[in-house]
DNA sequence: CCCATATCGTATGATAAGCATACAATCGGC
DNA sequence: GCCGATTGTATGCTTATCATACGATATGGG
């Protein structure tokens, strides 16, 4: 008999009204869940998702300019300026100007940049393979399949290259 | 006979190296591709996923506190407290003091706040339909289900009915 | 009734990222 | 050699996330 005077319910469990019939919701919240834990852990080596992303790709690519990089990452030239220098900062990756077209930085990781790129990837299986453990190996491929259809692989594009 | 000349392969094709394999790089790309048409097509509403979640969630869910809000949104109150700031310099919401518990401040949406939100509902259903397009029901639901998994919160309770 | 504890809003500061814009150096084609 | 495109760079603005701290308030135990 106590709550009966309220007029109106405090806070009940929320209404989320549809909001998690929404695609953009869902891959919203996947994604949050996802990057906390690699965040969580990444701890040890401070790295981002994106600061990830480009070390592997500059290990697996040595010379790759800044704008491949960021065309592959789906960013632009600007926001990975700022990446390349935190990670140059770092001393994780050198800038060398290009011989054959002097306006080109060629990317190559250092070897402290290489050594905690290591440590990374074995950090990054384990956390993917504890997502991966979620799904059975024929949903696992469905997502992924799906996933891809978001964005056209073959032609990534930043906003602002015409 | 014109590249001949050169050492190493200048640009293009960087070799991903197994990146595209990763369940956080294909979730980070699709959110990023999604987010672009979100912006875009949200431009006349100037309203980011997550204040549109927001305004949504106010809108069902009248008289919602801050926490409960940033709960569901996945977030903590101080990143919830700049985004509440934001609508509320734009006066699309409205804060009150609860009566019941005077530390709570009640989210109400106001009238340019319901009408914003209305025009944001219509631009977004479109942009739904246009994903979800991509894919059948079938897959639709699959990937949904899927997504949901991620963050497998069946049932989201806020933080004052712990 | 008083007190310990928890919760909510709030403030502050740091970091990462994204986007727009502008500019200089350079390259390539004509 | 000129013109348009590309690359790196710089600057500024905005959003978001996270950590931390503090005051006001609520709640429950004693």
């Amino acid at each position: 008999m106590a709550d009966l005077s309220l007029p109106i319910a405090p806070t009940l469990p929320l209404d989320l009204a549809g909001l998690q019939n929404l695609i953009g919701f869902q891959l919203r919240m996947a994604q949050v869940a996802m990057h906390r834990e690699f965040a969580a852990a990444m701890a040890e080596v401070a790295l981002t998702e994106k600061q990830y992303a480009a070390l592997h790709l500059i290990h697996a690519n040595p010379g790759a300019s800044q704008a491949d990089i960021a065309v592959i990452l789906g960013t632009d030239r600007a926001t990975m300026m700022a990446l390349v220098d935190r990670l140059d900062q770092r001393e994780l990756v050198e800038r060398r100007r290009s011989n054959n077209d002097r306006r080109r930085q060629e990317l190559h990781l250092t070897a402290a940049g290489k050594a905690l790129l290591a440590n990374a990837e074995r950090i990054l299986a384990e956390h993917e393979a504890q997502f991966a453990s979620m799904f059975s190996e024929r949903e696992l491929k469905a997502l992924m399949a799906a996933l891809a259809r978001f964005h056209g692989q073959d032609e990534i594009m930043p906003t602002n290259l015409r």
